[in-house]
DNA sequence: AACTATTTATAAGA
DNA sequence: TTCTTATAAATAGTT
């Protein structure tokens, strides 16, 4: 939108990116106050200048940078007990239909033929016991350390990176079939970041 | 920018505030990616709702949330300090200046007539001495904790509410004339609040 | 900083 | 929700 179209691509002129972030720097901040005012929403927005190194800051008067990225905090950790939460389900499942078919083949040939069950599968059962439910997310009650006026949610998360560090008990749990194998211990870290 | 113009004031329908919310939100996004191409800059965006209560972010692929909300507080720091140095220094100022007129003072009367000095400027001279000298900002290296592999600045400052708050040692410096005057310890925290 | 020719965003309607 | 389109708004290039 303006006398000519432009391509999304870096600006090379030092002096026209400057002015293009200044000018569209004031665009996005009032579109988002009109987003405050016409929706009734909470906006916090914070832009650094490639160029200067500026940092410029906007925050809907009905809140605060703080209280936004706060919520923020608390989404993120929601989202990854739901997807942890959700991990489990689906493995308790698993467990329990794997628990029905061991049952009904042990009841049909009454401990005989023990051996004809599938090593693999009994293994696979094991790592699942392993990894699924050997793992305790902490740092959601330990980590308290703040006795000032204010708990505040922040301190328990430093970022993304090490939010709901998994601690994994590994009990090294009595092998079924003392094949000694060498456990995998599965990153849970891994499939929990988010994008 | 519509088929008609539109007052920014909240839209009382309930539907079309939360279609408004969406369409404008993308536009937000969308202007703000193109930003951080054209000018290589960084920005973070968290937005809520105030129809559905969620909550919406983005931030550029070069950073993360969290990161600029770092840099967010340690600007808020760097411009806490400086106000406070500035403050420093220009109450310094002042008190040289008082400096000489009452060194000259004394010089041209010899000991003679010190009485003829104004108490109430004295007094002036004593309320800066204790205010603006005798305040610390503390908790930029106390309250470090953290002994994890990251050392988080966010964990310094639970937002601006108790960020800095100055300690005053109150030394109840010994009072020039004994004249026993309830003294008044000013609060900083209000001329440093920010907006 | 201003000024506009254009492009872009979007309000209303389907 | 998604699309369409008339119109308002943002802005690229210029002064």
């Amino acid at each position: 939108m303006g006398r000519g179209k432009i391509e999304i691509k870096r600006i090379d002129n030092q002096t026209n990116r400057q002015v293009t972030y200044s000018k569209r720097r004031n665009g996005i901040f009032k579109k988002a106050e009109e987003l405050t005012v016409l929706c009734d929403a909470k906006v916090s927005i914070i832009m650094l200048s490639g160029s200067t190194n500026k940092l410029h800051n906007y925050v809907s008067k009905t809140t605060s940078t703080k209280e936004m990225f706060d919520m923020y905090q608390n989404t993120l950790k929601t989202d990854l007990w739901k997807s942890h939460y959700e991990r489990m389900q689906k493995t308790l499942k698993e467990l329990e239909e794997k628990n029905y078919e061991y049952r009904r083949a042990i009841r049909q040939r009454l401990g005989h033929d023990l051996n004809g069950l599938s090593f693999a599968e009994l293994h696979s059962l094991e790592d699942k016991i392993s990894s699924s439910l050997d793992i305790i997310p902490y740092g959601l009650v330990e980590d308290h350390y703040n006795e000032g006026e204010y708990e505040s949610e922040v301190a328990l998360a430093n970022g993304a990176s090490n939010l709901y560090a998994f601690r994994n008990h590994h009990h090294h749990p009595a092998n079924l079939y003392h094949n000694g194998g060498g456990g995998f211990a599965p990153c849970y870290m891994r499939d929990l970041s988010l994008a």
